[in-house]
RNA sequence: GGGGGCAUAGCUCAGUUGGUUAGAGCGCACGCUUCACAUGCGUGAGGUCACAGGUUCAAGUCCUGUUGUCCCCACCA
């Protein structure tokens, strides 16, 4: 069947609208849609700014730089909430800044992320049938950058979508030629003071990924194992020692059993001799202060190649070590029967083997931490490995000290405490990986046995002449160029003007779950290399977790992809909703909702515009040449508080506080109040007063459109476009000023006695029953006669009056009245003039019988023993509420008669 | 074992350096076709600020302890 022909309306409507915007220059206020919709112009707001190089931060020496250098994102990363709200942060922030007049520069950036990146690849590879070994280095790194180029691009696209005001001319990759230069610079030096050094330690071993990893790339997890007991005979004995261990495997590679001195247990053998089952070997038994007789038998098998401990016992010991697993986690030639096993196999024969020798003594569940590959969740062996390592404390030392001496701040500053923590408990960090994918270690290796360690690749060897020159195959830990981030994305080491202008940056916007890999390593390299802290605050933030308050994952499939709120919602509303009720450094849920509220907030801004833009009739007048009103002096009055709060609010990084201050006075202050008290100036007629009111609608939306500008851009800049006058673009606009000249405070606080009073009306009518349509008179005993009457048109609108009487102490405004003391006078409305009290008095007769049945039908239920007792106890429960209930409405119901009745 | 967070309205959370009557959004109740907006307007109900002490003229806020809960780190095999 043909599919009928489908009209889309919204697109010909669209389209009109943007022949009409075309064929009038750009925009008058008729055009304005009655609801906001963010496809109309996101799009197209962001292709403005870059042909118009809104976001590219000058080296203007007139100006002060403000510095952010965006965490680089995963080449292979796609966008989620996690980077929707750290980019959002960023681009507030530099916002914020660049309209305060600063020259900002938010550098962006992707990277390689060495690890990430070569597991995914060698994955494909997999399912192609081939392998990176099979490729060749070189041509398995040009298959990687192809990836790089196919897939690098999509996050910057995405970064854009999401309003980010980044200097894209700056765009950097940590493999691009500046970066590499810094980290070969940064390598060279380490290694000349001594900082960087090569040698056999317990590392954690990914069998999966097959490279070394440093301690922060492994994620402890509780898992169910067991432990295992095993008899080792002691030579020329019948005696035998028993061991626990949850690594069976590794019993081949023991070269010692370890007991603790004072333990009189096992006093009678240290020294002597035991026969390691399943090998030929003869291993010592050792005392060691390390064990702890309490626990397990108190004797332990050392395995100084296969756990950090035992590495320890066995250099106090000086045991033999022996590896007894390769590089896949298979059991390797020493082992026999066992070798080309994998690690779990091996275990199970193992374990069977000893069984079968009588000499498994027991088998215990046992949960104990086990270590995994934070990308491939593979179980992490600790293995001796010869890799490179950074010598921590004397880096760690000057990095602590920075922050306690405030030279850089952590906001909120409870994160310094866990910053301190990590550096004071720091160990050396292992910065070499088994991959190609990465900045190249530069160390080349000489015949002669002479190691070279060069920022450019040497072709002799200084010591022998010769020119067999074989470069380190091993690539550095991505967070190595990580850390240089700061300086090397502008141009360091060369003394670049980019450098001098722009370093050290001024904040640091990222997640706390980073602080140990990123933070603390930018810290100690920037003091390192540049004698200066990367940068002077560290603004952290929680994780964006989802609505059940689980962290968002891909396992569990609960994260919800950012790319599809904005396609729903918009930007902007994304934005907000992540600003709103968030604590900084708390973790935050994301919910539908919070993206409905934000949008709702922006479409009410979007509508607030299309009032005051539609009333537009002539040309607006500046704030200096109007007759201000009290309630101008009001609503000034009230922005300039809110722009004192929030510049205050955003200096101090309290976004969500600042987001919030301004949604406040933008919906209650300026919509609900101000817009509604400015309408009899509007529509009454008198052009002059027309013209005041306009000229304060349009400053007030101006500065309001400019605080919020940060937060939401894309629909600040449209409305702002819509604005009559000239004035360029928004997001070069100067960030509005408190100006205490337009302060008004004492009229103000006068005024909001107008407000008062109008409450009180309305609220006298609700609690009446009075509808809201019907107009009362209003008897007023107060002193503020002349701002009433300069007022009274928007009050009788306002609070539905038809009059204000003023009357004097003690005279009487009606035989009954309901009366109300406001901070502007004593208020009366005559009853008669809130009700038909004949009418009235009906309703409420017919409506105290319909509750008197109610209390009737309720007691006789309640009254019912045997209902009480036999019937689920949420029944009784929610009649006694009811009853309870219905009382209440009794009572009120009274008591309003008799007042009718009086 | 060490470090840190959290506990406030039915739900999700704010709450500045201690200072009037503890706030917001959502939800709930009642009422509104008010000429920008129902993605709206108005009026409400709802809180012993986990518990127990302490400091203070004054504590949701500071201190001590208790309970509950979550996270990070750590080599008990």
């Amino acid at each position: 069947m043909p599919a009928p022909l489908m009209v889309d309306n919204a697109k010909i409507m669209r389209y009109n609208y943007e022949c009409s915007r075309l064929a009038n220059g750009g925009g008058s206020m008729k055009e304005m849609q009655t609801t906001y919709d963010p496809k109309d112009f996101e799009e197209r707001i962001y292709a403005q700014w870059m042909e118009e190089n809104c976001f590219r931060a000058e080296m203007d020496p007139a100006k002060i730089p403000f510095t952010v250098m965006m965490p680089p994102p995963n080449i292979t990363g796609q966008l989620h909430m996690g980077h929707a709200m750290d980019e959002t942060m960023q681009d507030i922030v530099i916002r914020f800044k660049r309209m305060q007049g600063y020259s900002a520069l938010w550098l962006p950036g992707t990277d390689h992320a060495s690890l990430a990146t070569e597991h995914k690849i060698v994955e494909k590879l997999r399912e192609e049938g081939t392998s990176k070994e099979e490729l060749g280095r070189e041509e398995f790194l040009r298959r990687a950058w192809a990836w790089k180029e196919q897939y690098g691009g999509t996050i910057v696209g995405q970064l854009k979508k999401l309003g980010c005001s980044c200097d894209w001319s700056r765009l950097t990759f940590t493999m691009d030629e500046k970066c590499s230069k810094a980290v070969r610079e940064a390598f060279c030096r380490l290694y000349e003071k001594g900082l960087i050094y090569r040698g056999s330690r317990i590392i954690n071993w990914c069998p999966d990924c097959k490279t070394a990893l440093s301690d922060e790339e492994v994620e402890h997890t509780e898992d169910a194992g067991n432990f295992w007991h095993f008899a080792y005979p002691v030579e020329g004995s019948d005696e035998k020692i028993v061991i626990a261990t949850t690594r069976p495997e590794t019993m081949l590679g023991d070269t010692a059993v370890a007991v603790n001195p004072a333990d009189e247990r096992y006093a009678r053998f240290v020294g002597k001799t035991l026969l390691l089952p399943l090998t030929d070997r003869k291993i010592p038994v050792v005392a060691d202060e390390y064990v702890d007789p309490a626990f397990g038998t108190g004797a332990v098998k050392i395995t100084p190649a296969h756990d950090p401990n035992d590495f320890e016992v066995g250099l106090r010991h000086n045991l033999p070590m022996i590896r007894v697993m390769g590089d896949d986690g298979s059991m390797n030639e020493p082992c026999g029967e066992f070798s080309g096993l994998d690690r779990y196999e091996a275990r199970k024969r193992i374990v069977n083997k000893m069984k079968e020798l009588g000499l498994l003594v027991k088998i215990e569940p046992h949960t104990h931490n086990v270590g995994h590959c934070h990308r491939c969740h593979a179980v992490v062996e600790p293995v001796v490995s010869k890799q490179w390592f950074v010598k921590m404390a004397p880096l760690a030392k000057p990095a602590i000290a920075a922050v306690m001496k405030n030279k850089t701040k952590f906001v909120p500053d409870r994160f310094a405490k866990i910053y301190f923590n990590w550096l004071e408990n720091i160990r050396d960090w292992c910065i070499s990986r088994q991959l190609w994918w990465g900045h190249r270690i530069p160390v080349w290796y000489c015949d002669c046995g002479e190691t070279i360690v060069a920022r450019e690749t040497p072709t002799v060897c200084p010591v022998c002449g010769g020119t067999n020159l074989r470069q380190e195959e091993d690539c550095l830990d991505t967070w190595f160029s990580s850390a240089l981030w700061p300086f090397s994305t502008l141009g360091w080491p060369e003394k670049t003007p980019e450098f001098n202008y722009f370093y050290p940056t001024d904040a640091l916007v990222t997640g706390y779950d980073i602080i140990p890999f990123w933070v603390m390593r930018m810290m100690f390299s920037g003091i390192e290399y540049t004698e200066k802290v990367p940068f002077r605050d560290v603004l952290i933030h929680g994780l964006v977790r989802d609505e059940q308050g689980r962290k968002m994952s891909k396992s569990l499939g609960n994260g919800i992809d950012p790319l599809e709120v904005i396609e729903k919602y918009g930007a902007d509303s994304l934005r907000l909703s992540l600003m709103t009720g968030v604590a900084p450094g708390n973790d935050t849920r994301f919910t539908e909702t919070k993206v409905e509220a934000a949008r709702n907030f922006i479409n009410k801004i979007w509508n607030a515009s299309r009032f005051v833009l539609m009333n537009v009739d002539c040309e607006i007048p500046p704030l200096g040449e109007i007759r201000l009103q009290p309630a101008d002096r009001w609503i000034i009055s009230r922005l300039q508080t809110a722009i004192r709060e929030t510049t205050l609010s955003m200096q101090k990084y309290d976004l969500g506080i600042a987001a919030d201050k301004l949604t406040d006075f933008v919906w209650s202050d300026f919509c609900d109040w101000y817009i509604e008290l400015s309408k009899p100036a509007l529509y009454g007629g008198d052009p002059e007063k027309k013209r005041g009111a306009l000229g304060v609608l349009v400053f007030v939306l101006e500065n309001i459109l400019k605080l919020l500008h940060p937060f939401i851009p894309f629909v600040t800049e449209e409305i702002y476009g819509y604005l009559p006058g000239e004035r360029g673009r928004i997001i070069a606009a100067e960030y509005p000023r408190y100006n205490t000249k337009l302060s008004y405070k004492k009229e103000a606080k006068t005024f909001e006695g107008i407000i008062d009073l109008i409450k009180a009306v309305r609220a006298m009518k609700t609690e009446v029953g009075c509808p809201p349509s019907r107009k009362v008179r209003l008897f007023l005993v107060t002193e503020q006669k002349r701002l009433l009457s300069v007022n009274k048109q928007s009050i009788l609108r306002l609070a539905g009056a038809s009059e204000i009487d003023f009357i004097e102490k003690g005279e009487e405004a009606g035989e009954k009245t309901v009366s109300h003391v406001c901070e502007i006078g004593h208020l009366f409305v005559p009853l008669g003039e809130l009700v038909d009290i004949e009418k009235e008095k009906a309703r409420l007769e017919k409506e105290l019988d319909r509750v008197m049945g109610e209390i009737a039908r309720a007691d006789g239920k309640l009254l019912n023993k045997n209902f009480v007792a036999k019937a689920p106890q949420k029944l009784v429960d929610d009649e006694r509420a009811k009853k309870e209930k219905y009382l209440d409405m009794k009572g009120k119901i009274e008591k309003q008669l008799r007042l009718l009745n009086d």
